[in-house]
DNA sequence: AAGATAGGCAACCGCCACCAG
DNA sequence: ACTGGTGGCGGTTGCCTATCT
């Protein structure tokens, strides 16, 4: 079967993409939402390929991404799914809405790995192993890291072309926030509706791994409900929604996961066998 | 000041899953 | 049931910037 080598296409522009482009994409998505991606080079007339579209979407022009630093609380965060999930950086990513699997898996590789392999020195006394055979962290490092020594976060300097791309993002905030004034058309509005919330956000996290996180009795109904809310939610609503940080799941995921109130389960309790965090199959 | 080196990150590549025909 | 198209995902690459010598 042959490869999908759309990018090989004669013609096809490669390398970093210019204000210039993104101002185009973002036009064009403002027009017409996200998704039907194969359309969008032929339609807005860029000399890039879908999958390279979608991407730049994705990882950095889609409304609602954070940049720059990550946060002490993220950084737990990120062990601790790491060490449930292996590299399932989509996975991860949906716990933390604000950020792109891209941007964690770059965050991840540059950062925590050198961190944790620092600290698997420093540590071998109290942990024998840190990873396990598929290079997850051990819990006690998560543990440790994430309850007392506050891990030294880099200054995570922004390139120039990000400093081009905050204007991108004014760009963005002005039409979000005309956009939730606005009354989209109904086609329109059911078109973005189905697509950004599957193809563009990735904003709903799994259920299943919420679940079995979560040792709530009422946590099904609180997703029921969210899921519900989210069944007619436009994209601008949700969006906006989650800049306020109304992600119910997630909300429930951060307050049992990093506020170490009385009466809720500690991480280390959470099983630690694999088999207790295998979703379809995948740790 | 200039060249060498290291680190960070955006973007690409290739594989896979899903779906429509 | 099979095939081709499309999108999603994880791994990797290569460019750019910062730091070092």
């Amino acid at each position: 079967m042959g490869r999908s080598l759309c990018c090989d296409k004669v013609g096809i522009k490669k390398g970093p993409w210019t204000p210039e482009e993104d101002i185009i994409l973002v036009s064009y998505i403002q027009k017409h939402g996200p998704g039907n991606w194969r359309s969008v080079p032929t339609n807005t007339g860029l000399m890039r390929c879908s999958k390279s579209c979608r991407l730049r979407w994705t990882n950095y022009l889609r409304p609602g991404i954070k940049r720059g630093n990550f946060t002490q609380q993220e950084e737990g965060l990120i062990i601790h799914l790491q060490s449930m999930l292996g590299n399932k950086w989509a996975a991860i990513a949906s716990y933390l809405p604000q950020r792109t699997d891209n941007d964690i898996k770059n965050y991840w590789n540059t950062h925590l790995k050198k961190k944790i392999k620092k600290c698997q020195g420093t540590m071998d006394n109290s942990c024998n192993s840190l990873s396990d055979p598929s290079g997850n962290v051990c819990h006690e490092f998560y543990n440790t890291h994430n309850k007392s020594s506050p891990l030294p976060i880099s200054n995570m300097s922004s390139s120039t072309y990000a400093s081009s791309t905050e204007n991108i993002s004014r760009l963005l905030e002005g039409w979000t926030r005309s956009s939730q004034r606005a009354n989209p058309s109904p086609d329109q509005g059911i078109k973005c509706q189905a697509k950004v919330d599957e193809e563009s956000c990735q904003l709903v996290p799994n259920d299943e791994l919420i679940k079995s996180l979560i040792p709530y009795e009422d946590h099904s109904s609180s997703i029921i409900a969210w899921e519900e809310e989210s069944s007619e939610a436009t994209f601008f609503g949700k969006q906006q929604r989650l800049e306020n940080n109304q992600h119910p799941p997630l909300a429930m995921l951060e307050n049992w996961l990093l506020d170490e109130a009385p009466g809720q389960v500690d991480l280390a309790t959470i099983s630690t066998t694999p088999a207790d965090h295998c979703i379809d199959g995948v740790y």
